[in-house]
DNA sequence: AGCACGCCGACT
DNA sequence: GTCGGCGTGCTC
């Protein structure tokens, strides 16, 4: 360091508020070890910070910059790619720069940082001092300076005075969410012969010491045993300098890295398929759709190309749309390639979290399986991203930082010179449209693996039962195909998109259904064990349900609506003696509930599994001879561009469960509208159909592939607080100078006008690329959003939304 | 004049 | 998120 200059760290500080969306600068105190991706503790005001260090920069004039309080790291937490895919975050979701590491870093690598005031040892402290209420509150919590403050101004100012004196002092307390699990190991610090030589000299007076040095001579370290080798029997052999102590990250067993279960011989279209990935592969960067029909065998091709990618050195990327619903998947994964798999999912405790997290960053695990954050994981040798059943929802996170895992998966690649591939047996629009504009390859799997024709979809008109007087929810053709697969042996899926009992509770007097209280939103009705109760899906409120309507006092409230639920109920009282599976949120709420259910319907404990969407995901069950669609209308009346799409995707997914291994498989579509566009094209198998419609309207009303769509959304307790927020960021867009490049739609309320007693009003905006807009875009968001915070309110933006109210 | 309250900028 | 400074307007 040269005279006069001073090393400074930009530090990423840790914290939600929109002032913390920059670097702030500290000295680095000499002697002090720090370099990018460490996390460090800043001082801030009167209190400290856990952060991030940013970059390290000498500096001729260092201010009146304070100093770092203390480093945590000594290896980075945050690889540099990490690092610039933070930045691009904030770039392309209009995320800060603490919310974008926050998403990136998992919470175990989370410190709490207090700065307390205690008594100190430095100086007599005077009897009226001590025996002060204020030193004894000091003396018993260890407080920090605010919850001084927040007891008086004098205390403030007496405490203050104290610490000037020496009576209290400040002092640091870092403490880690979990800590790095560690073990002592003794190594050896002397050649071998020498270790020999020792062991033999120490033999007869010493026999511990011989044999531990015997040992370390053989192994070279080993744990550190205490009850074995105790302290007193160590330490004369550090004191002699043959041994030491050293710190080690315990790592888990490797299990066998050699496949336990044999590759299976591909058919010839997923041969052609492996090949073709291959190459892409080779070749670097690259996006492919891989379109295969379910029960493809997508999976399979994926493992080539992972063993591919892995005997290259490198590392590969599997997402999934929700870990928890593909312990079938990970299983596989794990029979394949053993030792070299690391799971990411929620079910891990914070301390396995951070070990597959570092498993990663060292290179010993090759392939990583996890749902939509596990695309932060830090791979540093990265050649592969697959992408499981891309269409589905839940890559995009909810909630700030609104990231997308594929577009993220993709930049990723991009830097990294990875293969991304998309696959699935229904392809999102915007995929197939990448495909046409010749930003991915497509390649096609159009049979099925185990080369039986896909399941036959027959749709049934249920008025035309209506007329024909069956008044049950099974019509005629549904009720037969069960029985007769039941009694073959065989298993049936019903499927109906919404669970509880009953969608509403109905008044058949007025018509009057059943709010919720604190949100603008009906009541579903479920079934207790002691009667029916009316349950809010969104604020958790519930009450009893009762006959009387307080609308019209007449007693004609029924539940209105199928849920799943209602249609267990019904099977088990058609069919008394059927074994019965419900699997949805409710029935899957308890851990390992939901691996339960489905290692009981696969082991065939049951003859029927009902179930809502989460059954469509991916799951193999190869007894499965029967799909049935309850009421696929429940599924075609959403209110958003993407209904159609979304009941497309559902309906061929669930039809896909049907016929995968032993049989041959039929599905029945019940619904009151047979000629809607999403079940024709599910009835026919016809993906090429349906995409082209679908384009052609998505073009038509300029929606997404032809334009992407930002939501602002603006919250609060107070209705014309929210109102204002939304309509004060439309005005302030309209006076933008992107005004032009952007369709700022009316500001109103939000698709649920208010949820737990807070109102939601929104801003929808259709630009053609983000680039071109977000600047005024995100000036106007951050505008109102500092003021909304401050009225105790909240505003959120979500970039390229996926769906809209 | 004294102060409660809301607004707004700063925080390295 | 939290603090402090500042201006406005109400009350003693």
């Amino acid at each position: 360091m040269t005279a006069g200059t001073a090393r400074v760290a930009e530090v990423v500080v840790d914290g939600t508020a929109l002032f913390l969306d920059k670097r702030f600068d500290y000295i680095v105190p000499p002697g002090m070890d720090v370099s990018p991706g460490v996390r460090v503790v800043v001082p801030m005001r009167d209190s400290v910070r856990s952060g991030i260090v940013w970059a390290v920069r000498e500096v001729a004039n260092v201010g009146g910059l304070r100093p770092l309080a203390r480093v945590i790291d000594r290896v980075p937490v945050l690889t540099p790619h990490q690092m610039r895919m933070a930045e691009w975050l904030c770039d392309r979701y209009a995320a800060t720069l603490p919310e974008a590491v926050s998403a990136i870093l998992p919470g175990a690598f989370r410190v709490r940082v207090r700065k307390v005031i205690v008594p100190s040892a430095d100086a007599p402290v005077p009897d009226d001092v001590k025996a002060s209420t204020l030193f004894r509150f000091i003396a018993e919590s260890e407080p920090e300076w605010s919850e001084i403050r927040a007891r008086s101004k004098a205390d403030e100012r007496a405490a203050r005075a104290w610490a000037e004196a020496g009576f209290v002092r400040e002092e640091l307390r870092v403490d880690e969410a979990v800590g790095e699990k560690r073990r002592a190991y003794l190594v050896t610090r002397a050649s071998e012969v020498d270790l020999r030589r020792e062991a033999e000299r120490r033999s007869r007076r010493a026999r511990r010491q011989s044999e531990l040095l015997l040992h370390l001579a053989e192994a070279g370290e080993m744990p550190w045993d205490r009850r074995a080798y105790p302290l007193s029997s160590v330490a004369p052999l550090i004191e002699a300098g043959l041994v030491a102590v050293a710190e080690r990250r315990v790592k888990r067993a490797p299990a066998s890295l050699d496949a336990e279960e044999p590759w299976p011989e591909l058919t010839p279209y997923q041969v052609a398929a492996v090949r073709a990935l291959a190459e892409m592969a080779r070749q670097g960067h690259g996006v492919a759709l891989l379109h295969g029909v379910t029960g493809s065998g997508k999976t399979e091709v994926y493992m080539h190309l992972i063993r591919g990618a892995i005997e290259d050195e490198g590392q590969a990327l599997v997402l999934v749309p929700e870990i928890a619903l593909t312990p079938q998947l990970v299983q596989r994964f794990e029979r394949r390639f053993g030792g070299r798999v690391a799971v990411l999912h929620s079910g891990l405790s914070l301390g396995e979290r951070r070990e597959e997290w570092t498993r990663v960053l060292e290179g010993e695990a090759s392939v990583v399986i996890g749902a939509r954050s596990a695309v932060f994981a830090p791979m540093r040798k990265l050649r592969l991203v697959v992408i499981d059943e891309e269409h589905e929802p839940s890559y995009k996170q909810e909630d700030a930082p609104h990231y997308d895992a594929r577009e993220v998966a993709m930049w990723r690649a991009r830097e990294a010179g990875a293969l991304v591939v998309l696959g699935s047996a229904t392809p999102s629009l915007a995929s197939m449209f990448r495909v046409e504009r010749g930003d991915a390859r497509l390649v096609s799997l159009p049979v099925r693996a185990n080369r039986r024709p896909l399941p036959p979809v027959d749709v049934i008109d249920m008025r035309e039962e209506l007329r024909a007087g069956n008044r049950s929810i099974f019509s005629r053709r549904l009720a037969a195909e069960l029985e007769r697969t039941v009694s073959e042996g065989m298993q049936a899926i019903l499927f109906l998109n919404r669970r509880g009992y009953a969608h509403a509770a109905l008044c058949r007097a007025c018509g009057h259904s059943m709010e919720c209280p604190r949100c603008d939103i009906h009541l579903t009705v479920h079934r207790r064990a002691d009667g029916h109760v009316l349950v809010c899906h969104y604020c958790g409120h519930e009450e009893p349900l009762v006959r009387r309507c307080p609308a019209c006092a007449e007693d004609a409230l029924v539940p209105y609506g199928l849920g799943t639920e209602q249609v267990e109920q019904h099977l088990l009282r058609t069919w008394p003696a059927m074994r019965v599976l419900r699997m949805d949120l409710d029935t899957t709420r308890r851990k390992g509930a939901l691996e339960s259910i489905i290692d009981r319907f696969q082991r065939g404990e049951a003859d029927v599994l009902v179930g809502t969407q989460m059954i469509a995901k991916g799951l193999d069950f190869p007894r499965v001879r029967l799909v049935g669609v309850v009421a696929a209308d429940a599924m075609l009346t959403l209110p958003d561009y993407r209904a159609n799409e979304r009941a497309f995707q559902l309906l061929t997914q669930v039809a896909g469960r049907a016929g995968r291994a032993e049989t041959d498989g039929i599905t029945l579509i019940q619904t009151y509208q047979p000629g809607h566009r999403a079940i024709e094209a599910a009835k026919s198998h016809d993906y090429r159909q349906f995409y082209e419609r679908e384009r052609e309207s998505r073009e038509f009303f300029r929606y997404p592939p032809f334009c992407e769509l930002a939501v602002f959304l603006a919250s609060h307790s107070e209705e014309r607080l929210a109102r204002g927020a939304a309509a004060r960021f439309e005005r302030e867009l309209a006076r933008s100078p992107s005004a032009a490049s952007l369709t700022v739609l009316p500001a109103g309320p939000s698709g649920i006008r208010r949820i737990d007693n807070v109102y939601r009003y929104q801003v929808v905006m259709k630009y053609a690329a983000w680039q071109d807009v977000k600047e005024d875009v995100v000036r106007a968001y951050r505008l109102v959003k500092e003021k909304m915070n401050r009225l105790g309110g909240s505003a959120v933006l979500d970039v390229n939304a996926q769906r809209i109210g």
